[in-house]
DNA sequence: CTGTTAGCGCCTTCAC
DNA sequence: GTGAAGGCGCTAACAG
């Protein structure tokens, strides 16, 4: 039986004061003198007072939202760069608000539209592979716009990530002052996943450049697993018994494709060299740890969120800031 | 350069129709003649019109949010209950507004003070251990409250989850029926995780049972992870070399006590049994399938959400829906 | 099936 | 340092 929620009128009768002192006291925006607040804020304890936020909205037609949009909740991926986005907005009154859009151009323009009737402050999405809607509501928006992830393409506003294509090139530039000349690749579904196949493309320019092509490719129905990788492994090899090494989309299909290796009894490195993308943990904890590629996922949440607070205000110049990459030498290649 | 942004005004002058016309339109509610929802639905599309949530909220004092807080993000043990919320959610008005207390019940209700000020029609939080203010603040708030994962603890509303004390009884039942006898125990910082806890007292009641306890036990510090695992159990060894299983607070912990087991040439179930919680994918693609308990967490996030959606007003009596847990056996136990 | 009236709770602007 | 007036954009409740 909830008494009728408290507003800032019956918080400002109590205290003797008018709502707008009250309002004052609640955001810390002006000046009040220190008794005023004092009362005020007693006011507030002693009714449970708990402000209005769609009336803030509203009046102040600026809302704490950030609005968030990220491809896949089904690995551990983009739940890192959402930590890192809470981590750069703690301390901050801003409230990220979360959409998944699995990989979906047109819904994350549905998503991007809902979100829009938030009035968030910012949007932050991962990709810049949108719908030509989605880049007009951006665009038109008004607000700050971060694309996480991928450097590659047209910036509405910031971009946060780095060159994944490049990133593929310098995997595959590894591999090669390595030694491995028949490479294979295992990949997923990548008709959505614009990234990976940037990765893919790059990976194949650097073989091409060395006179090279890829041995053999396989790729997995639906989204990228262990399991997957642990599948579709031996079927690359039968494709191409003879191949070196492997490179796998990312983390997730290679700690399978080593699982796979351990099963059959395939000497890693040795017999078959195994890359991946990402620098998963998982990667690094088996016993042998992963040659990967660290993608500072964590990072990039962060300071897109930090970016949004120093410059609240959409500037009048795009902006690219590059996370880099690195190469993880790992066991395994 | 964002033409002022429309509103249902302006929508409205240009179909020729007045506001609340507009207003049901966009809602589809109430009884529109065909050809006036065209009209309206060009004026929307004409100007590019994308409705003012915050107005509509405070108008109607009932937002399209629920709150729900989480404890960490940190695996992907939370992401999948996050998908089965949205899961619940998907085709329906409703949005999350997620927070992360990072395992801190003093956070969790700071958090909740925030969510609060969006005016929720409900809440769903992870877990039944919360602070007085929290009880107090969940249950004055009147929405829907949905206390997930854990069925111990006194229900503000809705429960959803299932006993782990008594899965933790149960993994200790599978163990001695399967004859191991010299157990140990392989926690991390439960100080937080008070379901960690329980499925921790349940495996040592079932020793207790049979007249058994626990030859040892380590805690990592920290959060829970696949090298905490892989780090701990030789520490666990070396305080108890006897041991013939050894049982892990998740599955995390677990896999990297596998690693540690191949690294070190240990047999794992002829050896040392292995036995995990959560049955994560991981657990299940390693070349010996984890044995561990399967803990429906996708499920219960979309439980939860269709639970609300089908009764959106609180109830006058609490609920627990048990969504059970189920012993994997596996390979490693 | 459509419209009128009257706010929802707060914040901006301008006085004092 | 504090207050008064007005309105943000939308919708509930009633008419017609």
């Amino acid at each position: 039986m909830p008494p009728i929620k408290p507003t800032l009128t019956d918080v400002a009768r109590l205290a003797g004061v008018s709502e707008i002192t009250v309002s004052r006291v609640v955001r810390g925006k002006g000046p009040i003198a220190e008794e005023t607040r004092l009362r005020v804020r007693g006011a507030i304890e002693a009714l449970g007072y708990v402000p209005n936020r769609a009336a803030g909205t509203l009046a102040s037609s600026a809302s704490l939202f950030i609005g968030v949009i990220l491809p896949s909740m089904h690995n551990i991926v983009f739940p890192e760069v959402l930590r890192g986005i809470y981590e750069g907005l703690a301390g901050s009154p801003y409230q990220p608000l979360l959409g998944v859009s699995e990989y979906d151009r047109d819904k994350e323009q549905e998503i991007l539209a809902s979100l829009l009737a938030w009035q968030p402050m910012a949007i932050i999405t991962a990709g810049s592979d949108h719908t030509d809607v989605t880049r007009r509501l951006l665009s038109e928006s008004g607000v700050r716009v971060v694309e996480l992830m991928d450097t590659e393409g047209d910036p509405v506003d910031l971009v946060v990530g780095f060159s994944h294509r490049q990133a593929g090139y310098d995997s595959g530039r590894h591999l090669i002052a390595r030694g491995y000349r028949r490479i294979g690749y295992v990949g997923h579904d990548w008709a959505a996943d614009r990234r990976a196949r940037l990765r893919y493309e790059g990976l194949v320019a650097a073989l091409a450049d060395t006179g090279l092509s890829l041995a053999a490719e396989v790729h997995a129905d639906g989204p990228s697993s262990v399991t997957g990788g642990t599948e579709m492994l031996p079927r690359l090899l039968a494709a191409a018994p003879d191949i070196d090494a492997a490179v796998f989309v990312n983390d997730d299909m290679a700690v399978g494709g080593y699982f796979h290796c351990l099963a059959a009894g395939i000497a890693v490195k040795k017999d078959l060299a195994l890359f991946g993308f990402n620098g998963l943990d998982i990667g690094q904890a088996i016993p042998m740890p992963l040659s990967t590629v660290r993608s500072n996922r964590f990072e990039i949440g962060r300071i897109a969120a930090e970016r949004i607070i120093a410059e609240p205000k959409r500037p009048a110049v795009t902006e690219v800031v590059n996370t880099g990459y690195e190469i993880i030498e790992g066991a395994t290649a």
